[in-house]
RNA sequence: GGCCCGUUCGUCCAGUGGUUAGGACAUCAGGUUUUCAUCCUGGUAACGGGGGUUCGAUUCCCCCACGGGCUACCA
């Protein structure tokens, strides 16, 4: 047995002594894809840390529309491999939000906590003995290296590197367990010093490769000279070299995902390369961003609120809105494409990725997000609205729920108030929060003005007109009433007690008269609902019913 | 510090070696509607700076400035 062998056999016995598989067991275990000629395999990977990012949620839409537009696959995997940050159930969530925004998983963790698909297992620390087995197989090949260099050892280095204006990192003459004799590593092993294994790169620093990205084109960059760490202490692998493997393993067609990644793709080549693998495509986007103060920067977990998707939930922002937001950015022509088709699904826009190449960082735009979200809401029926209104409150409203749900009819009807039918549609409701305002007022329990308040808001109508209206227009009420006819009625109260019956007419000659139909109409509005601004006041009484209406105007007559 | 990536209205994006530099959101003005939300019409508003190359540069090249990223036994 020769020295290498020594040390593979010592490393194995300490950092995966159970029993490894075989590699080309492995491969036949993950045969390739039987897909359809052009089919993309993407992936959505994500470490447990929290819920989901909303730059998370952004790369998974465009990669699961990537996949599917052409027959492919899209799948779930969880990159736990660093377990100090790991937070418990997190995984879950984020396999809900993805369910919740319309991202279909075709394999990797379900929402409801099972595993599907024939690629698995598709959490990380499952595939322990699988990264296990390449790094031994890299240590055979003398392509890695046990290293017992301690963080203060590392941090001595850089701190070093820094003065001297050098570049940083484990490279080179700094990588000092590279050379390390194999008595000297032999030695520590059975000291059992803690150890980390690198990977013994074959790259130049000085020799430039071309890198294709599928955003931003063929791109010179230096080679990979870093000896990065492949595996940690714990035997668990870093994200480099478990990617790779996954990826490779997976089948994975395109990898899109953050451009803090772009500078290590050299890197990743390089692994590939050691194991003749064919690298998937890389697509590089940058990140959302936010204004801060004067610039903007990164949208970020800790710090913003906004960067998670619980907080458009929260909002009330209905998922079908958030992801019209996020494919406008992705593909600026997603608005060209939805005024044309103001009622396809987003799902048949087909995503490119020559347009989406937006190489800075977008800046999230909340004037945008609530305009886009007032076209979807209202694209919904009113029975939409209800069931979405109502799943949302029950999550974050209970009152407002169980307001709804004990009037589900009344409260149909009442979000039925423009909507639908003939082209008028109403504007009003950007997020379900908005719902509880729009509902208010249809209430007895929660239309709380005062007759001394509503009239009040009246102040620059003639109190004695008041009464004198409202007892008109009780007097020849009929809930029969069609709305034209409804309104010449109004028009005939208004010109009884000299106001013009329309606009027109008063502009002609504002002299003759104390205001217009307008004016008498705010009357209505404001006894029967406390408010100068609503829908159309002619559903309103018809949704409220003749009692309702009857007994807030009796209010103030 | 080193290395990468980037820079078009306030924002998100189009676009071109010669264009009135286009759209959307926001904003402003006007109009329609019984109010409002809509809807319609119109307006304000941009090629970061400096050098080249060129008859001509926003577009190609270089430098600078600015912004972003990486530089972990985090992903």
């Amino acid at each position: 047995m020769d020295e290498r062998e020594k040390i593979v056999q010592e490393v194995r016995a300490r950092m995966f002594p159970e029993i490894l598989p075989a590699i080309h067991d492995i491969e036949k275990n993950y045969p390739p894809r039987h897909l359809p000629a052009g089919a993309r395999v993407t992936r959505i990977a994500p470490s447990p840390t929290g819920f989901l990012h909303v730059g998370g949620l952004y790369t998974a839409l465009i990669s699961e529309r990537l996949a599917h537009q052409t027959g492919g696959i899209f799948y779930l995997r969880i990159e736990d491999t660093d377990k100090k940050r790991e937070v418990p159930g997190a995984s879950a969530l984020i396999a809900a939000s993805l369910a919740q925004y319309g991202i279909i998983i075709d394999e990797g963790q379900t929402p409801a906590g099972q595993e599907i698909g024939p690629y698995g297992p598709y959490t990380q620390s499952a595939r322990a003995p699988i990264y296990a087995a390449y790094i031994k197989s890299l240590l055979e090949r003398g392509l890695a290296y046990p290293c017992f260099c301690t963080h203060e050892e590392t941090e001595a280095m850089r701190a070093q590197q820094e003065l001297g204006r050098m570049r940083l990192g484990y490279y080179g003459r700094w990588a000092v367990c590279r050379t390390r004799s194999p008595d000297d590593v032999l030695e520590a092993l059975k000291k059992n010093t803690p150890f980390a294994i690198r990977f013994r790169s074959p790259g130049d620093f000085n020799n430039k490769i071309a890198v294709v990205d599928l955003l931003r084109g063929t791109r010179e960059l230096s080679e990979n000279d870093q000896d990065i760490v492949l595996m940690k202490s714990d035997g668990l692998p870093t994200y480099h070299l478990a990617h790779v493997v996954d990826d490779h393993l997976m089948g994975t067609t395109h990898v899109i995902r953050g451009d803090e990644w772009l500078s290590s793709v050299t890197l990743h080549m390089q692994l590939f390369e050691m194991f003749s693998w064919i690298p998937p495509q890389y697509g590089h986007i940058a990140p959302i961003q936010k204004m801060d103060g004067g610039s903007k920067r990164k949208l970020s977990k800790r710090h913003d609120p906004e960067a998670s998707v619980s907080f458009y939930d929260e909002r009330g922002y209905p998922p079908a809105a958030v992801i019209e937001y996020l494919l406008n950015l992705a593909n600026s022509n997603f608005e060209d494409w939805r005024r044309a088709q103001p009622d396809e699904d987003s799902r048949t826009f087909i995503l490119t990725f020559e347009k989406l190449a937006n190489p800075s960082g977008a800046l999230f735009d909340f004037m945008k997000l609530n305009d886009i979200s007032k076209d979807v809401v209202a694209r919904f029926s009113a029975e939409e609205v209800y069931e979405q209104g109502v799943a949302w409150a029950r999550r974050h409203n209970s009152g407002l729920a169980e307001r709804m749900e004990r009037n589900s009819e009344y409260t149909q009807k009442i979000f039925g108030i423009e909507r639908g039918g003939t082209g008028k549609i109403r504007k009003d409701i950007a997020k379900w929060s908005d719902l509880k305002g729009e509902l208010e007022y249809f209430f007895d329990d929660s239309f709380q003005e005062s007759r001394a308040e509503l009239l009040q808001i009246l102040f620059d109508s003639e109190q004695d007109d008041i009464k004198k209206i409202i007892a008109s227009f009780l007097d020849g009420y009929d809930e029969g009433d069609a709305s034209h006819a409804w309104f010449e009625k109004i028009q005939e109260i208004a010109a009884r007690y000299g106001y013009a019956k329309s606009a027109k007419e008063y502009k002609a000659d504002p002299e003759t008269y104390k205001g217009t139909v307008a004016d008498v109409a705010k009357i209505f509005r404001v006894a029967l609902t406390g408010r100068t601004q609503t829908p159309d006041l002619y559903s309103i009484m018809q949704v409220m019913g003749k009692e309702r209406v009857l007994k807030r105007l009796s209010a103030l007559a």
